[in-house]
RNA sequence: GCCCGGAUGGUGAAAUCGGCAGACACAGCGGACUUAAAAUCCGCAGACCUUAACCGGUCGUGGGGGUUCAAGUCCCCCUCCGGGCACCA
């Protein structure tokens, strides 16, 4: 370096991210092996770094910037950490958005999502992220999707895959059937005004409630899991222990079972409460009309209460049907109502009622006089108001051989006894229903089976046929007229419906539906991996090495969607022998939402915040880094544009300094030792914290602030190094380091400070910091001092000063003394390295 | 109704184990530089009382109580905000 290098003009030492940034993206779009893993013999360990991907909208938002933000930053210090990481991206690229845009713009699906990845890859760019494009997955090509045609394939081979005639949800707007998932609060999770309808249809479901117990009881292994997505997945599940059993209908050869979790309560039970979708209300019904008219009227006010978008609303009322059950463990007979307020599709849809024990039960007995008779008592022989619900400490009473047992022990007994007497047994009901995923839609997998019109062997006419391997993918047609009317688009291209049976080679006509985009997204992590294989959704090897996902990266909103669906796919690919893993990602973490003005950012409110505006004016690393200073990154966050520029501003004063004093310091003779020594130790300081931080809290916004005392504390020492009293050694090292640590932060400033201080290769390759216990160690500690817990004064004292030294050097304050004087000293306490406290009186 | 979060200056926030509340920023105010402005740099800054000023004092982490030498942090009760589940038997 020359003297002319030092003296670079004013002008040249301005910081300008729109001339540095699109230099180095431009460098490292030309470098595909840059951000590239390596493989399983690298002697490194491994670390798999995921942010969800996006659906191609077309423009990135604030939303996403700060998940990338975070990830990114994650990835760039795990590789200077020395570990082979996998940070991938792709796009969730099936769905209903671009069917819409074809109906507005006339443009063919296919084209406007493919054009809205290329822009949004090149704003990723951009943003300077570190993902490997050699592993870009994109669900809507034939390459991806041919691979949930053929785990579609597997389940229904392994009865995992059904079609099954049922109740389903139906969205007027998407036009299409949705999954118990999307549905929220009766409304449609795309369409948040929109009342979810009924519909009685065929659809395929997938059988994920095979999997309840162990997607439920492998939540507590989760502890790398944030527990609030714990909780929301176990309130999913929603398991359930009780029993059923079977009441006889008197005078007839039916019999109804109810599902109870309080079999104890059963000798309270006085009457039988039937949904009125269930069989045996119906039977009844066919012999009173007057019966079969209240329960249509049932019927038809909960739809209307549905289409109103309030099923709360509707005031619980029954009907009597004047028939009756006998109870099997006294062999009473009870009375059988049919009830508004019971769900046909829960338990069995049909419950015992049991008035003393059951606040419900007992409200709807107070409606209608019905019996109310009290079989637990607590065990301490207090009298408790009905209805009694406690099971704890509390025992039977009138109820016959159990008399006197506890509520749990009896609940036991009781279940083993209907087993050994043939009407009932312990159960397990879920509240989770198996995933519908069948869609009325063009834009999707198509699912891979056709119906063979005139049946063969074990194959009734119209019957199903799966389609075997040698015939997937079965391409998504081109052509196709999108329309707003109803049934499944497909339906209309006879080229596509019309074909032959694989087994029979008879004429089939193929599924019209397609699967719903969730199960894109429930296994596109295992691609990454392996993403060109033409033979295999993956390999098992590769999988095997990268799995579990070290750290996901999310939103919370798919808390239960994508991220049960996940677990779901992970463990059904366990039990076809693809991976060994049982659980997709071992840590996850959901990062808050970015809010503008108190509200979520959103086109109607008109507050969005584009990124690229931002990264007009201020580049993309004051963009990033602002989105992780402004808050920890699991809160939400406010977007104040001042905050960038206050960023901007500081990534400004690095460059400047680091330009200055960095590339070649002035020389002098004589060092100032003790300034020296105060900026090494501040830097290790910083050092210790960041890499602290990293490895747990993740309070980015505080590793920042950390930082930026760094600078302010260089920029403080300026005049000392404009003398030449802060050696060159010292210098190298300090902004050597501040760059190294900047480089998660903003990657882009940290490439040039690199390169211009006369770095070697690329910034994110050179191995982190270590900090030096030693330079960081304070000399001497402050200690305050208060006298009956109100700050006096604070003392100096060199560090590890023991008790007896700290305390003398307080008593020995003025402050302190005149504050004591007069006053009996009670007692003092101390707190090495923390606090005297003296309690006077 | 049940289950999770959260509430700290004008604003975003910090305080990781019970030990100086408000680090670091933003906005603001004052100053330097400049013909001027921008940019940059330096300084002030929780509220209230007192003072000419310094000094000094009181209050202060949603509200009320408690434990403790000491509470934003622990315990009890309550309010408000956000999220999840909910005629689930």
């Amino acid at each position: 370096m020359t003297e002319s290098a030092r003296s670079v003009s004013e002008e040249q030492r301005r910081y300008n991210p729109a001339e540095i940034e699109p230099r180095w993206q431009a460098r490292w779009d030309a470098d595909d092996r840059l951000y590239a893993a390596e493989g399983h013999d690298s002697g490194k360990p491994k670390f798999y770094c995921l942010e969800m991907l996006p659906y191609p909208s077309g423009q990135l938002h604030m939303g996403h910037v700060r998940n990338y933000a975070i990830g990114d930053a994650l990835a760039r210090f795990m590789w200077m950490r020395g570990y082979n990481v996998l940070h991938p991206m792709g796009w969730d690229a099936f769905g209903l958005p671009a069917e819409n845009a074809a109906l507005k713009n006339n443009t063919p699906p296919r084209e406007w999502t493919l054009g809205n990845i290329a822009a949004m890859r090149k704003q990723m760019q951009r943003m300077g992220l570190s993902y490997d494009w050699a592993t870009e997955v994109t669900t809507c090509l034939p390459d991806y999707y041919r691979w949930n045609q053929w785990f579609f394939v597997k389940m229904y081979e392994k009865g995992l895959a059904y079609r099954k005639k049922s109740k389903v949800n139906w969205c007027p707007e998407c036009q299409t059937v949705l999954a118990n998932e999307q549905v929220i609060d009766g409304k449609c999770w795309r369409h948040e005004d929109t009342i979810v309808e009924q519909r009685d249809l065929t659809q395929w479901f997938l059988r994920i409630t095979k999997y309840a117990d162990e997607l439920l009881s492998e939540l507590v292994k989760l502890d790398g899991w944030p527990e609030k997505v714990r909780t929301m997945q176990r309130n999913w599940i929603g398991r359930s222990d009780g029993t059923l059993v079977d009441f006889a209908v008197e005078g007839g050869a039916e019999k109804i079972t109810v599902f109870t979790t309080r079999v104890d309560t059963i000798f309270g039970a006085t009457s039988v409460q039937l949904a009125p979708e269930h069989a045996v209300a119906k039977s009844f019904a066919a012999t009173d009309a007057v019966l079969a008219g209240q329960i249509d009227e049932m019927l038809a006010q909960q739809k209307a209460a549905r289409e109103a978008g309030d099923l709360g609303a509707i005031e619980k009322h029954g009907v009597n049907t004047g028939c009756f059950a006998v109870n099997p463990y006294n062999g009473e007979k009870v009375p059988i109502w049919v009830a508004n307020y019971i769900l046909a599709d829960y338990g069995t849809g049909a419950i015992m009622s049991v008035p003393a024990h059951d606040e419900r039960d007992f409200e709807f007995a107070q409606k209608y006089g019905l019996a109310v008779r009290r079989v637990i008592v607590p065990k301490a022989g207090t009298e408790e108001p009905l209805p009694f619900t406690g099971e704890d400490d509390a025992v039977l009473a009138d109820s016959g051989q159990w008399t006197g047992k506890s509520c749990v022990d009896a609940q036991h007994e009781m279940a083993t006894f209907a087993a050994e007497h043939g009407f009932g047994s312990a159960t397990v009901t879920y509240r989770l229903k198996d995933w519908g995923v069948s869609r009325q839609r063009y834009w999707g997998t198509p699912i891979p089976m056709v119906y063979c019109e005139r049946g063969h062997a074990g194959v009734e006419p119209g019957g199903v046929v799966a389609l075997p391997e040698s015939a997937l993918p079965v391409v998504l047609p081109a052509q196709v007229e999108i329309t707003q009317q109803g049934g499944s688009p497909l339906g209309r291209v006879p080229d596509f419906v019309n074909t032959t049976c694989p087994v029979c080679g008879g004429s089939a006509l193929r599924e019209t539906d397609t699967m719903d985009t969730f199960v894109d997204s429930s296994w596109y992590f295992y691609r990454y991996t392996d993403a060109k294989d033409a033979a295999a959704p993956f390999d098992s090897d590769k999988a095997n090495y990268w799995f579990p996902i070290d750290q996901y990266i999310g939103g919370v909103e798919h808390a239960i969607l994508h991220l049960i669906y996940s677990r779901f796919w992970t463990k059904v690919m366990r039990d076809l022998g693809l991976i060994r893993n049982d659980e997709p990602a071992a840590r996850l973490f959901t990062q808050g939402m970015v809010i503008k003005d108190g509200a979520k950012m959103s086109k109607s409110k008109g507050n969005v915040v584009s990124p690229d505006l931002m990264i007009e004016r201020y580049g993309a690393d004051a963009t990033r880094m602002y989105a992780l200073f402004a808050a920890p990154p699991d809160r939400d966050l406010e977007w104040q544009e001042d905050g960038v520029a206050g960023i901007s501003r500081f990534l400004g004063r690095v460059y400047r300094l680091t330009l200055k004093y960095g590339v070649m310091p002035a020389a002098g003779s004589e060092t100032d030792a003790a300034a020296e020594a105060a900026l090494l130790r501040t830097l290790h300081q910083t050092i210790a914290k960041i890499t602290e931080d990293f490895s747990g809290r993740w309070h980015f916004n505080t590793c920042i602030a950390a930082i930026m005392i760094l600078v302010n504390e260089i920029a403080a020492a300026e005049p000392l190094m404009e003398a030449g009293k802060i050696s060159s050694t010292v210098t190298a090292e300090v902004f050597r380091n501040l760059t190294l640590m900047l480089a998660p932060f903003a990657p882009f400033l940290a490439a040039e400070l690199w390169e211009v201080t006369g770095g070697k290769g690329a910034v994110f390759r050179v191995a982190w910091p270590v900090a030096n216990a030693e330079l960081a160690r304070e000399a001497e500690v402050e200690i305050p001092v208060q006298s009956n817990g109100k700050l006096v004064t604070v003392i100096k004292v060199p560090v590890g000063s023991d008790q007896a030294t700290i305390q003398a050097a307080a008593l020995a304050d003025a402050k302190v003394a005149s504050r004591i004087e007069g006053k009996t000293v009670a007692k003092v306490i101390v707190v090495p390295g923390k606090l005297v406290n003296i309690v006077v009186k």
